[in-house]
RNA sequence: GGGAGCAUAGCUCAGCUGGUUCAGAGCAUCUGCCUUACAAGCAGAGGGUCCGCGGUUCGAACCCGUGUGCUCCCA
């Protein structure tokens, strides 16, 4: 069969990825095997796919397909998430576009829309998954809004309104003046921001003209201030005790307070009070009793309360409002000012703070066993840094705001009777049943009860992911959720452990009694080169779909692995795909190269010539999967692609493959060719995980498949203990190999130039093994031993072993020689004089470790010998 | 303001419980090669006050302190 000239991606990864699904290979059931358990962290429904994703989905994907070769029954859990404000907010702007408004539209009309949307975006997601070659199992495939799940967030509200864990209350919120919404803390966004610092003067109520200045980033918020606050001790304002003054414009008479909690140094040291639009004057006003206006309409214009400027939007109303204190001389002055401001992490809408009637869960309780977990390892963090963000935040945890004021989402299921009585139920018809058992008279007359308008916060939907994709509402004893729960790993990005990872972890212990999964891997966040965050409006994040397109799934899941430190950012660049795409064209040619062999197969060869290749390449094979076992157990999944990258090209191509090559036109031995194979098999198996197309695809060129014997399905070899003798003989005749042709280059001698080889060495048996590989790596015609030195032969020393190079076109730089050797003779001197200053020092061979001295006597001697034999060679020159 | 982390070759990073065969890898660079799979390649080479300073130790890239610079999280 002809191999064409480069893998064609595009063919094969269709291919597979059919061949795979339709084999059942992707799907799940419990079975005796152990199961090893990911839930996929579900992406939103509102675009496509980024390169956070690919990373993240590859290090799933790796991790499945790697325990699939383990002999574990994988389960890869895929699926998406409704995402409330992200998707109702491109639902809202598609209308629009549409020309629909969504205030005109009935609740029902709505959600129509929204669940269309789902339709056609979640799909994309999902495929977008089969692109990039996950090993998803797709009859699983979930979504936060599925009826059941739906079900099961009704349940987890009514349970923890129950316990009194959730309630009903006024407090400050994030506002979304965009998004009409309030937000959990966790949704904004804190940025550095140029502002301006607006100082204006408030006239006392007392006789004659004084004023008191404060400074401010939102003078729009002064029509709702209602005191001046001052610190106790500062003298400045010492003599306001019990004064008042006046708002400028509204000429609202307010008090001066007094609190400690007034930054001296700040401004004027005077604080304007504002309890209905930031957090920490709400808190002075429940101290002080100070009322509340409330100067903000939800959708950011000013209400009626303000007096002024009513209906216009409050960044207007900055502008104009600081005009209109200039012209009655109140502004004292403007300066430049940085603050930290916050905005909606789904609108980028600046947040108002606001005071608002919302749901909230108190999260005290379920905390506890959330924090311990995670704290003695239960479940374990990797990289472990990242307990300290976890601690942290636990241990100051606040009460979760989890009402939107939204329609896409679970509907709050509380209703509410004409007297504002509150019914929390799994239904309307268990809260009628509790209204009229509770208040039948009122029920006789008005049986009609109002549900709550608002829906529940997306994460509260979502916390329930590790469970609830196995149907524990509904069949809490099911066979499923008994096998995979607790799932093994969950991988997913350091920006939302608390968003989701920690209300997971506290969901689990809540409602399963059980932690959600053993481990979680925090993958770092996809950087452009020059260290910047990929995102769309810096336009710097490639397309990936694109991308797979054009370079192939493997080459993409190379370039993000590659530069992937553990739990690091990773740099993404271009030229990372670049060296996917060679890297597979390597491996591609080797197979061209292995099989133009097969019809030049011949049994009963010898092949005592290439007999040390073969034991050694088992070995350095051996010797890796030992490693690579090692380094994915902790994540180091980087490392470990760079490993088998290394050990592919460099050992295996680079080395291997031109040790047993046979001369041109010559015959191979069958068994060579049989363990080349064999060989070649074993670091697809290896290298399948990461990339799982190119593997499969030369595993199946490389020899006629039984139907059923696939890679992907392939178990791994329990690695033996390799031979360490023959690892170091290898080194040692790579040493040999390289000091010969770097000796050729530096004289100058053609590849074409051929030599003689003459060698002066104690370890006769090791050269008569490689003697043949050895002559044709250096292009020597004739290899003989020597136990004097040869006379106009270039001389080199490796190891111990003395060198001499025979070459007719070589013109011989006897001098340069002699002070190349000099110069090693000098480096190890020196190197035998630190090492017996340490040796001869009391303390040292007092306190260090036996096997440290024995190895420093060692190095010495090793040292020794190489000098002794520098010196020899040196005087025969 | 509180907390976490990082600083090693031009770039991205390894370097586990301190022990000069630990100063390393990949990419990039330079030199020579169209050698019977691969120029998307082959062969070889150069390149570093391990951020500064101080300390602990027989011994420090590694431990401690301090300074500087950067990143992230929280308020």
């Amino acid at each position: 069969m002809e191999l064409s000239k480069n893998f064609g991606h595009n063919e094969a990864e269709s291919k597979w990825y059919a061949h795979w699904n339709g084999a059942g290979y992707f799907r799940s059931e419990p079975d005796e095997r152990p199961a090893y358990t990911i839930v996929i962290p579900p992406p939103n429904v509102t675009g496509v796919l980024h390169m956070g994703h690919a990373l993240n989905d590859t290090v799933q994907d790796i991790l499945i397909r790697r325990h699939k070769m383990l002999g574990y029954n994988t389960c890869w859990v895929p699926g998406t998430d409704h995402a409330s404000i992200a998707t109702e907010a491109k639902v809202v702007n598609m209308l629009k576009e549409r020309g629909i408004d969504k205030k005109k539209l009935p609740r029902d009309e709505f959600l129509k829309y929204a669940w269309e949307w789902k339709e056609k975006y979640g799909g994309i997601i999902l495929q977008q998954l089969e692109k990039l070659g996950c090993a998803l199992d797709w009859e699983r495939t979930a979504f936060t809004m599925d009826e059941g799940y739906y079900a099961a967030v009704i349940r987890v509200f009514n349970e923890l309104y129950e316990k009194g864990l959730i309630y009903r209350g006024v407090k400050m919120i994030n506002w979304d003046p965009k998004a009409k919404t309030a937000l959990s803390d966790e949704e904004v966004i804190h940025k550095q921001t140029n502002s301006k610092l607006y100082y204006v003067r408030y006239k006392l109520d007392v006789p004659g003209e004084e004023y008191i200045t404060i400074a401010t980033v939102r003078p729009e918020t002064i029509l709702g201030d209602t005191a001046v606050c001052v610190h106790p001790d500062d003298p400045r304002y010492a003599h306001l005790k019990g004064k008042f003054c006046f708002i400028p414009l509204i000429n609202r008479r307010v008090p001066v307070i007094f609190d400690d909690y007034i930054d001296l140094e700040f401004g004027t040291g005077a604080l304007k009070v504002t309890p209905a639009h930031d957090i920490n004057d709400y808190n002075l006003g429940l101290k002080h009793g100070l009322p509340v206006v409330d100067t903000l309409n939800d959708d950011g214009t000013m209400s009626e309360a303000a007096q002024l400027y009513v209906g216009m939007d409050r960044f207007k109303v900055r502008r104009k409002i600081v005009e209109d204190l200039k012209v009655i001389g109140a502004l004292v002055k403007e300066e430049d000012y940085v603050n930290q401001v916050g905005y909606s992490e789904r609108t980028s809408e600046v947040i108002e703070p606001r005071l608002s009637m919302q749901w909230w869960c108190n999260m005290q309780e379920l905390s506890k066993p959330a924090l311990d977990a995670v704290e003695n390892n239960e479940i374990e963090f990797h990289p472990a840094k990242f307990k300290n963000t976890y601690r942290h935040w636990m241990g100051n945890i606040k009460d979760w705001c989890v009402s939107r004021q939204l329609w896409w989402g679970q509907r709050i299921p509380a209703w509410y009777d004409t007297e504002g009585g509150l019914y929390v139920a799994l239904n309307e018809k268990d809260a009628h049943e509790i209204y009229q058992a509770k208040k039948p008279g009122l029920a006789a007359k008005i049986p009609e009860l109002r549900q709550d308008e608002d829906v529940l916060d997306t994460w509260f939907s979502s916390w329930l992911w590790p469970m609830e994709v196995f149907d524990w509402n509904k069949h809490p004893e099911n066979k499923d959720l008994a096998y995979y729960y607790p799932g093994n790993t969950l991988v997913t990005a350091p920006e939302i452990i608390f968003f989701w990872v920690a209300r997971m972890i506290m969901a689990g212990y809540e409602f399963m009694g059980k932690k959600p999964f053993e481990k979680v891997y925090f993958t770092g966040i996809v950087r452009d080169k020059q260290g910047r965050k990929m995102s769309k409006s810096l336009g710097n994040s490639p397309d990936l779909l694109e991308m797979i397109e054009n370079s192939g799934a493997d080459a993409v899941r190379f370039s993000v692995m590659i530069s992937s430190p553990a739990g690091n950012d990773l740099l993404w660049d271009e030229s990372q795909l670049e060296q996917g795409r060679n890297f597979i064209n390597k491996m591609w040619n080797a197979l061209k190269l292995v099989k133009g062999w097969e019809s030049r197969c011949e049994e009963g060869l010898d092949v005592s010539n290439v007999k040390f290749a073969l034991d050694w390449m088992e070995a350095r094979v051996t010797s890796v999967s030992l490693e690579l076992g090692e380094m994915i157990k902790e994540f180091r999944l980087s490392e470990g692609l760079k490993t088998i990258y290394s050990l592919i090209w460099n050992d295996f191509c680079s080395w291997y493959l031109e040790w047993v090559k046979p001369g041109l036109d010559q015959p191979i031995s069958a068994h060579v060719y049989q363990r080349t194979i064999a060989v070649y098999e074993q670091l697809l198996q290896l290298l399948h995980p990461y990339l799982p197309f190119i593997t499969e695809e030369i595993y199946h060129l490389l020899a006629d498949r039984k139907e059923g014997d696939d890679l992907i399905v392939k178990q791994l070899a329990v690695p033996q203990t390799p031979d360490a003798g023959v690892l170091k003989y290898g080194s040692m005749l790579q040493e040999l190999i390289t000091a010969v042709r770097d000796t050729r280059n530096k004289n100058l001698l053609k590849p074409k130039d051929t030599i003689k080889l003459w060698i002066d060495t104690s370890h006769h048996a090791f050269y008569e093994g490689v003697q043949d590989i050895l002559r044709r790596q250096v292009n020597a015609e004739n290899i003989g031993f020597t136990t004097e030195a040869r006379p106009g032969c270039i001389s080199i020393v490796v190891q111990t072993d003395k060198l001499y190079i025979e070459a007719a076109a070589a013109t011989i730089d006897t001098e340069a020689q002699k002070a190349q050797m000099q110069k090693d003779i000098i480096y190890f001197k020196g190197f035998i004089e630190s090492l017996d200053k340490k040796l001869m020092n009391e303390k040292f061979v007092a306190n260090a470790k036996p096997e440290v001295i024995a190895n420093e006597r060692k190095k010495r001697a090793d040292a020794e010998a190489k000098i002794q034999t520098l010196e020899e060679s040196l005087s025969l020159l």
